[in-house]
DNA sequence: GTAACTGCAAAATATTTGCATCCTT
DNA sequence: AAGGATGCAAATATTTTGCAGTTAC
């Protein structure tokens, strides 16, 4: 479990909530909302430590949030290559409308878009939304 | 000019704020957030009057939502092969970071995405965002 | 011991709902 | 005239901020 060495490894200090939260990313192998951390019912995590453990996870390069076409934003873990201030999580987001998990393709390609002269890519999202194998 | 048409063919009545809600987007030529059409100075809508005419629009198919990493929800013009329930907006969007315009790339093709055994696809969202031509 | 983190309270912001009134057809 | 749309008030939900107390190092 290297938990605390994602913590240590971005300078933050061990603490309860942020221990937990990670686990929860870990078990959950998926994205997760404010809302699911927040109705976790083995834990009872003040909302607004929740607001601010993901802010700095996020900033830190440890989660990364996922844009839906619902209004709610997804937290995931990052991978290896996610640092500080840059985000290197082009892989494709695949939301289930039915059970509603978030899956990370990490091995799905996909060629780069070649945007028209004079626009320059930073970050691109991919979103696909439908029905994952489980139910089917 | 065929906002009246549009209204018509979607059997809504023609008021005031829908009339004016539409110019903006054909107007604006991009995407526009809840947050621009009530800080459009010359009109001056009910908060609640926007929300209720966005979410008309949109179950009619006359716009379309595009998730932003920022949790904001932009509203875009569909096309016309948008129908109700049924949103062919698939297209990709780039949203400056500079100048926070959105643009529809209507014409920048990408290839389908191939998903892995058991996965369906339903809608897929491509959000780049980066520096547009206007900021460089 | 000090700096950083948390929890509570409260402010600020965003969204939804109910209802009376007005407008479109 | 009837049904739908709007505006206002208020309920609800979400996010941010300040500060005092607590914890990690």
């Amino acid at each position: 479990m290297d938990i605390l060495d994602i913590l240590k490894r971005n300078n933050l200090s061990v603490t309860d909530s942020r221990k937990k939260i990670l686990e929860m990313f870990h078990h959950a192998d998926g994205a997760l909302a404010h809302a699911d951390i927040e109705k976790n019912s083995s834990e009872n995590f003040d909302r607004v430590t929740i607001y601010r453990t993901l802010q700095t996870f996020e900033t830190k390069g440890i989660i990364h949030t996922i844009p839906t076409a619902d209004n709610s934003i997804l937290y995931a873990l990052c991978k290896e290559e996610c640092s500080q201030g840059h985000h290197r999580d082009n892989h494709i987001h695949f939301i289930c409308d039915s059970c509603n998990t978030t899956y990370c393709l990490d091995h799905v390609p996909y060629s780069s878009i070649h945007l028209p002269e004079g626009f320059t890519e930073n970050r691109t999202d991919i979103i696909v939304s439908g029905i994952c194998h489980k139910c089917h």
